[in-house]
RNA sequence: GGGAGCAUAGCUCAGUUGGGAGAGCAUCUGCCUUACAAGCAGAGGGUCAUAGGUUCGAGCCCUAUUGUUCCCACCA
């Protein structure tokens, strides 16, 4: 038996969340044993930016992550939690240049790549504890043990791993293709890294003339400085107003140079000119159309989206001014034929926002249709499950629809690409193990300088980090993972890869379920952003509030997918359930002098015991149905309405005569309970709120070391006591409705105008329930009365009547009876017209013979409890026109 | 062009197999009541977007419409 002590008189977060997180930490509950044969439950933690903070989607992210991981943990799961960092590729580099840029003013070239990737590295050692930091403020329960970084020597040798077996399988190949550039970062990206959005810009209708003939072609354009990379026209070969051009040859302005009119499909009849500038090396769908007519693919433009020297005389130019420059000459030389307004979608740098230019480029690609097929099936037949369903339709629709992943990029910061070219030969090896020589002539190699995209690596995150390629213990013991949890933003950066990666590598899916969230947005329901400056911290957050009440703000009212505000008042309305919990605790703890909290026997309990007993049995059930389901924010609520509503509002006032007692019996029953529901209530609650539960848990008679390793409450069908409970809803909805009268009625000062309680039936009114309704009175501030015939004989009294109690206020000078006789004939309308819909319902045939039987006695029920009222209300009324 | 979500109280949102509309906040009334004013006891406030349909019965299922948000594709 543990010590326990009293709780401080003010719920202050700061003074006790930093020392529990640390003491859990040091007794190692975070770490599990491989070893323990129970069935396993793992979590892999989606992997923060190395150098970045926390911000509100992380802290979503992890507090839902660390609900699930707690409670299976109580459950007596073998629970573990991966944490870990990514590497952010682009990210990082872009932070650390901008760092060299400002306090230097170097460029990563000026360093070299050795010295840059050393300050690279300098910078994560720096940063990089610091959103680790901030996640164990935050509560999470993660194996920091098994911390994991993506270019860690283990995550670095699976990626090796991967892509050798990917490429002996011929999944990986170089080529030439069109891809993503982004002229900011001066890399590759892939289909995924690119966002889209609608810009207002201009189609540029331009002159290219018929060689040997007087008239020309028009054709329309939203890039106009591509046009030095024009290798054709096409127009579409069933086009009746074009096709005689078919064959024919054009010049090209200015350049002057001769392209052909070809025939193509792609070419939609009807839309814009039916002629269409064909620029293979720098547009996806013209380097098909290149493809397809063998076409040469002229590239126009530098690395950082200037203009090279097919460009001629605008070479060097940025490729905005070249546009305009170019615009100008040709309107000036009569070859503009009109500019018109077009929106239309520009595609961005994720990264940098900076507009992507379709480049064609020398790239490395995984092959995706034959990966892709496995991981359609693993979602279609439910291996894997979303959370909600409706994401398996996003990602069917993505990964029917994938393209090859370029994964080249041309960046320092990452895992530079295991392929070694020969000085002398050419030969290309790629490798696990660093060569230095070709394994053909002998000759010096050089590698490869891409590296891969950041997602590469972060795609293996599930088996990498738990020692693959090694076959580890923790590899065997907890692979498959059973869940993952992340926002749908990143389904198709990430999840998608996982599945895939997962099923080539390890012929195993990931995990069994994917439990998608939204988006943290302001209380505006705007999307937080650095440049709109509306982002809150959560860390501030936490300082002002407490770590349990950004959970508490973060879980409640969110239900899963969909995208949630967070606003002053959410976080302050967590708070005040917090500072709720903590006085019902400090009231409990000032009453308790047992040293063990042991349940009583059936018999012993008093009416009310049975009623929370029963009630807190159904909380654990709906609150474990609840989580099971992922349905995080029922659970929350089902435990905030039982705490608030239940516990605090109607036990703990019907608990304090017995508390008051010294010694008797009935204090130690109700001690005995009262703590016992708290505890229970604690411990439901700590996978939501870790710290006040763990607080208060010390601070009552406990057997566990700490809330976290001890056990989850299970439903128990001893605590079913549904009669008491029923009787007792009965009678404090009975007492609600009278205290509401009296306030209605102005009796001022309404707490001085007794209500009166008292048993129904007189005969029942034994010893035991005399008690409990002299308890249920004092706790509702009514009055039990001492005769039951003297009250009801009483002139003037308004009363509710319940099955076993009769709740009644007797009426003074004070009453405004004109007052009460509205309110009495409001309700028996409203009685009479609930009758009458009854009524109606059961003499429908339809209805009696078809609605379940349940249903029907319901009604039944209902009808009778209805004219039972509806009678009082008219003996009131009677009473009241006396 | 394809797909998905949302529309319920003044605001933010729950409402899980179809069975008498809920919470928090805000508003109003009355309370220093020995755990809690970050509180207590109450009140008002909703044609559940619109129109049809299925059903004995629809906020919930089906169809259409309107408004709104997002994702994917990228017709130059």
């Amino acid at each position: 038996m543990n010590s326990y002590h009293e709780l401080p008189k003010v719920y202050s977060p700061s003074e006790f969340e930093d020392r529990i997180y640390k003491n859990w930490s040091e007794k190692g509950y975070f770490t599990p044993d491989a070893k323990n044969p129970a069935p396993h439950f793992s979590v892999v933690i989606p992997p923060p930016n190395v150098t970045g903070q926390l911000h509100m989607g992380h802290a979503l992210d992890e507090t839902l992550q660390d609900i699930l991981v707690r409670y299976k943990r109580m459950q007596g799961f073998n629970t573990l939690w991966v944490p870990g960092t990514d590497h952010a590729g682009i990210a990082t580099q872009i932070k650390v240049e901008e760092q060299l840029r400002v306090n230097e003013g170097l460029t990563r070239y000026d360093l070299g790549r050795e010295k840059f990737l050393e300050r690279v590295w300098d910078w994560k050692h720096q940063y990089g504890n610091r959103i680790i930091s901030q996640l164990k403020k935050l509560g999470a329960s993660c194996d920091w043990s098994r911390e994991r970084f993506t270019m860690d020597e283990g995550c670095s040798k699976a990626v090796r791993e991967v892509f050798v077996n990917l490429y002996d399988k011929g999944l990986i190949y170089r080529g030439n293709r069109i891809i993503n550039w982004c002229p900011h970062c001066v890399t590759a990206l892939s289909d995924a890294e690119v966002e889209y959005s609608e810009q207002e810009g201009f189609f540029w209708h331009i002159k290219y003339s018929i060689k040997g003939e007087d008239g020309y072609v028009e054709v329309a354009t939203t890039r106009p400085e591509t046009m030095f990379g024009d290798t054709a026209v096409a127009v579409n070969p069933d086009d009746e107003a074009t096709k005689h051009l078919i064959g024919k040859t054009l010049i090209l302005p200015i350049v002057n140079r001769e392209i052909p009119v070809i025939a193509d499909d792609y070419v939609e009849i009807g839309f814009g000119t039916g002629c269409v500038k064909i620029t293979p090396a720098h547009d996806p769908n013209d380097f098909l159309v290149g493809q397809r007519h063998n076409l040469e693919q002229i590239k126009v433009m530098n690395d950082d989206a200037t203009m090279n020297s097919h460009a001629g005389k605008y070479e060097g130019m940025d490729r905005y001014e070249c546009r305009k420059a170019l615009v100008a000459d040709l309107d000036a030389m009569g070859y503009l034929i009109k500019t018109v307004p077009h929106a239309h979608n520009v595609g961005s740098c994720y990264r940098c926002n900076t507009t992507v230019e379709p480049i064609t480029s020398n790239q490395w690609f995984v092959k995706m249709e034959p990966l892709a097929q496995p991981a359609l099936e693993v979602v279609r037949d439910g291996r894997v499950k979303f959370e909600p369903e409706r994401f398996s339709k996003t990602y069917i629709n993505w990964m029917e629809n994938v393209h090859d992943w370029c994964i080249s990029r041309q960046l320092w910061w990452g895992h530079r690409i295991p392929a070694f070219y020969c000085d002398a030969c050419g030969e290309m090896t790629v490798s696990k193990d660093d060569i230095t020589v070709c394994p053909k002539c002998g000759a010096a190699v050089h590698q490869e300088s891409d590296v891969l995209d950041t997602w590469f690596s972060s795609a293996l995150w599930p088996f990498s980090t738990l020692g693959w390629p090694e076959q580890t213990e923790d590899l065997a013991k907890y692979y498959p993972t059973s869940v993952l949890v992340t926002g749908y933003d990143i389904i198709f950066f990430w999840v998608a890869r996982m599945i895939f990666s997962g099923l080539e590598h390890m012929g195993k899916e990931p995990f069994s379920t994917v439990f998608i969230h939204g988006l943290v947005r302001d209380a505006q329901g705007r999307k937080m952003s650095k440049s709109l400056g509306n982002g809150i911290d959560p860390l501030e957050i936490i300082d002002k509030y407490g770590a349990d009440a950004l959970r508490y703000a973060l879980a409640t009212g969110n239900s899963p997918g969909n995208d949630m505000r967070f606003s002053d008042e959410k976080i302050e309305a967590a708070r005040n359930f917090a500072n709720k919990l903590w006085n019902a605790s400090r009231f409990v703890r000032m009453n308790l002098t047992i040293d063990e909290i042991k349940l009583p026997e059936t018999s012993v309990l008093a009416k009310e015991d049975k009623w929370i007993l029963n009630e807190f049995n159904k909380l654990v059930g709906n609150v474990t149905t609840a989580l099971d389901k992922f349905e995080v924010g029922v659970a929350l609520a089902a435990i905030y309405d039982f705490t608030w509503d239940v516990f605090c509002d109607w036990y703990i006032e019907l608990s304090k005569s017995r508390l008051s007692e010294k010694d008797t019996a009935e204090n130690i029953t109700a001690q005995n309970v009262i703590a016992y529901v708290l505890t229970g209530t604690l411990k439901l609650l700590h996978p939501f709120m870790p710290f006040i539960t763990e607080e208060i848990y010390q601070s009552l008679p406990h057997t566990d070391e700490s809330i976290m390793i001890s056990s989850y409450p299970a439903y128990d069908s001893a605590l079913c006591f549904e009669a008491d409970a029923e009787d007792m809803a009965r009678v404090i909805a009975a007492i609600k409705a009278i205290r509401a009268r009296r306030n209605e009625m102005n009796v001022v000062p309404s707490r001085k105008a007794k209500v009166y309680i008292a048993t129904k039936y007189n005969a029942s009114f034994n010893e035991r329930s005399a008690v409990f309704f002299k308890r249920l009175a004092s706790a509702s501030e009514v009055e039990v009365a001492e005769s039951f015939d003297g009250v009801i004989e009483a002139d003037n009294t308004i009363q509710v009547i319940t099955d076993s109690a009769t709740v009644f206020l007797p009426l003074s000078d004070l009453v405004d009876t004109e007052k009460e006789r509205a309110r009495l004939e409001a309700e028996q309308k409203k009685l009479l017209g609930e009758i009458e819909r009854i009524e109606k319902k059961l003499s429908n045939e339809g209805f009696v013979a078809k609605a379940p039987a349940a249903v029907v006695d319901a009604e039944r029920a209902k009808l009778d409890k209805y004219r039972e009222n509806l009678a009082g209300v008219l003996t009131a009324l009677d009473k009241l026109n006396k």
